[in-house]
DNA sequence: ACTTCGTGAGCAATCGTTTGTCCATTGATC
DNA sequence: GATCAATGGACAAACGATTGCTCACGAAGT
């Protein structure tokens, strides 16, 4: 393996015959540049030539800066994070930061993993979007050394969040449905009690009550966010009586659990059940019947988390804070109107 | 946002009352210790009440060793390259070591890409998957100035390879479909030429000559690793006739756009089209009917070539090279016997 | 003609660790 | 009792870049 010599900043300064620190200078086009034309030029020239690439160990020694972002997710097989985790990549390497990658699977583990990155001096920030409650969450950041933006959800005590209108997008897939003439439409709830699960039933509620239509309790059932739950939630939504002609679900993956259930019971889709969910993932177009999704922003919000923690870091905002819209329904197969009467 | 006060070497030093240098080689429990014992649980100490975390910039200015593996990957909505990513990070987390990631979305960018981690002195070894052609790949590699183990591939002029044994799993996969009684199989092939592709073919066409089966060239079509391309394959392969009654897919997602041309077209699954693929990823189970597929090791892909490049770095062994097994099929609902006549 | 000012560039300190070298103390050996 | 070795620990020099300060030089002002 062929190892290439390091071109230091102090070669530079020797091919261009000046110091290493005017040299410095110019690459780093500071404000007051106080470097002559012809130097500069010179000095241009020869680190191109040379391929000089600062050391970045040593220019983070120095600055304190790393120009790195550290990432935490739970999951990498779950294409929600992932997506996330792409809108974020994109965005860092837009603007000269790297991203360094954290899974936090062992949730006992709590505090600790977010300290690895930031008290090391490894990362100039941290991007936080892990299954923990808030409380445990906020205890394990609260010794972070750096800033950090937490995404996909409002946590509280936490300043900066960057999350998806769970609200406005149970509400408008519910609406969908109604549209379509259902009725009696079931909610496969992620958790009943986090921040995302619950704005997902109070959408759901509100569009059902903008719409005149009882909210039966008995036609949420928890589901999480895995297959096996949908297939579970849907199973206990199908002894409900009156049936429900329509499902929602949180998930894509929670739908899929859903529609492999119907199936084993012999209920058409969408004839007899339509189904749909939140998150527009490529899963949906395996599916069958083809799943009809509400599109949700998921790399935009990695996007802007990455962004707007930059933001912070460069001092350019003080809060980041956004709660991101549905991009409307992606209609495909698994939704129709109800079979009548 | 509570920013904590960063304990440095010389605050521990100050505390045990002894030099840094000394609080350094107890930290690092070199090998000449020569560090009196009451001295050094002092020192300990100190740096425990403190929460001394060492940073990492300086130590890596110093050293030369950044304890940081870059990792570039062309897709993160592919859970084959998310289980590699997965495997790696474990294994890289479970030795000390930590994971820039970069996506190389952009093939034409070439060379720059590996560069940019590498000659900054960010990195200590770089882990390759992605989608350039093998001499395009060398050559962006051979200005690396670190080690660097390319994954999913054995790349000609490489020397540090960890790949999956695709001729033995398309071979072991045609074994499973002629096992159920299969005469004529399609096989949805990936790329034709590069590395895997040419490998599956290879094995299939020894598992049909094992069988006693003549390969048929019209029984082979290009799928590539897409959806589309799945779909687009299958549909070709539905109209060479005599009509093959199974289809080996490369991967799971060709697998599904198959299964969704079969539906279309009203073919029955498994009745009158058994269909298989390789890789077992979740997917597998939502897909309907659920796809049997071969297991591969993508996980343990990702820790040998993540461990191995870290024993190359630590000067532990000479080269990293592995081609690894498939552990076995899974049978699921989506093959089954011919139908007769 | 002498001071003053501005400009371009070098000098040197510094960031926090690691590590080669050196010094002091102690105990052991003859 | 003097020499010597071994031990424990401090000193100081790096690593490569950034940045406040100084300095030399020429032009401009009085």
């Amino acid at each position: 393996m062929l190892i290439k010599k390091i071109v230091k900043l102090i070669d530079v300064a020797r091919a261009a015959r000046v110091d290493a620190s005017t040299v410095s200078r110019v690459l780093n086009k500071q404000a007051g540049q106080r470097v002559g034309p012809e130097t500069r030029d010179r000095i241009v020239k020869a680190a191109s030539d040379l391929g000089y690439a600062p050391n970045a160990m040593a220019r983070g020694l120095r600055t304190a800066r790393t120009f790195t972002l550290g990432i935490a997710v739970p999951q990498l097989d779950n294409p929600v994070f992932t997506q996330m985790m792409i809108g974020a990549t994109r965005a860092a390497h837009a603007r000269g930061y790297e991203l360094l990658i954290t899974l936090v699977e062992d949730l006992t583990v709590g505090s600790g993993v977010y300290d690895r990155l930031a008290n090391a001096h490894r990362v100039d920030g941290l991007l936080v979007s892990t299954l923990e409650p808030d409380d445990v969450l906020r205890k394990a950041l609260e010794h972070a050394s750096v800033p950090y933006v937490v995404m996909n959800r409002k946590a509280r005590g936490i300043a900066n969040c960057v999350a998806l209108d769970n609200f406005a997008a149970a509400k408008q897939s519910t609406e969908y449905l109604v549209s379509l003439g259902h009725r009696r439409i079931g909610h496969l709830a992620g958790l009943l009690t986090d921040y995302n699960g619950t704005r997902r039933i109070a959408g759901y509620r509100a569009a059902l009550k903008a719409a005149g239509i009882a909210p039966d309790p008995a036609l949420v059932a928890e589901a999480g966010y895995t297959l096996e739950g949908g297939d579970r939630a849907a199973r206990a939504l199908l002894r409900v009586t009156p049936r429900p002609t329509a499902m929602l679900a949180a998930t894509v993956l929670s739908a899929a659990g859903a529609l492999r259930a119907l199936h084993a019971e012999r209920v058409r889709v969408p004839a007899e059940m339509s189904v749909m969910s939140t998150n527009d993932l490529q899963i949906a177009d395996t599916l069958h019947p083809p799943l009809t999704t509400l599109r949700m922003p998921l790399l935009e919000m990695g996007r802007i988390a990455a962004d707007g923690l930059i933001d912070l870091l460069e001092s350019k905002t003080r809060a980041v804070t956004d709660l991101l819209h549905p991009n409307g329904v992606v209609a495909r197969e698994s939704t129709a109107a109800p079979r009548l009467g």
